[in-house]
DNA sequence: TTTAATAGTGCTTTAAAATGCACTTTTTGT
DNA sequence: ACAAAAAGTGCATTTTAAAGCACTATTAAA
């Protein structure tokens, strides 16, 4: 999953959940104005950050193995 | 997956492909004290970072959906 | 057991993430 | 079209990740 994927997914899910940044902010404990930064394609979140964000929408970080020649 | 976890993940995968730390710090330009330091347990790694070692090692981040009530 | 390799730690510096505040822009509902 | 809500941005500060270096500790090989 690359980079830019996964900032969609969050911002994607937090859309389809019908939650304001502001929301998922005070939430997650993240700053909205780190919330805001990283949705809108800045930065470069921590794994904690991206952790409680994540959390708070249901869903969890995970490392898998890359299936090899199976570019899409 | 917890925090813990991906760190885990991460050393385990290293060590299965019998790759030192600092032959995966400079395959993934990572530098040798990040990855010291990130699989000592201590720290709290970018997406960046994690996504550097973890495409050296064949792996990625993802996000999924947790399945609720599926406690294990 | 000795030594060579690999892994972990303390200290320090630099770069950048995280944050708040105030403001602008965009989106949405009436 | 207008107003309200939500999202995005600039600026400044604090915190901390990333990094190098030198050292210690642990592990593996002779």
């Amino acid at each position: 999953m690359h980079f830019t994927e996964i900032i969609k997914t969050i911002k994607e899910r937090r859309e389809a959940l019908q939650v304001t940044q502001e929301t998922l902010a005070e939430l997650s404990g993240v700053g909205l104005r780190t919330l805001k930064q990283f949705e809108s394609g800045k930065g470069n979140p921590t794994l904690l950050t991206l952790h409680k964000l994540s959390d708070v929408l249901g869903m969890e970080v995970c490392l898998k193995i890359k299936n090899i020649a199976a570019d899409k």
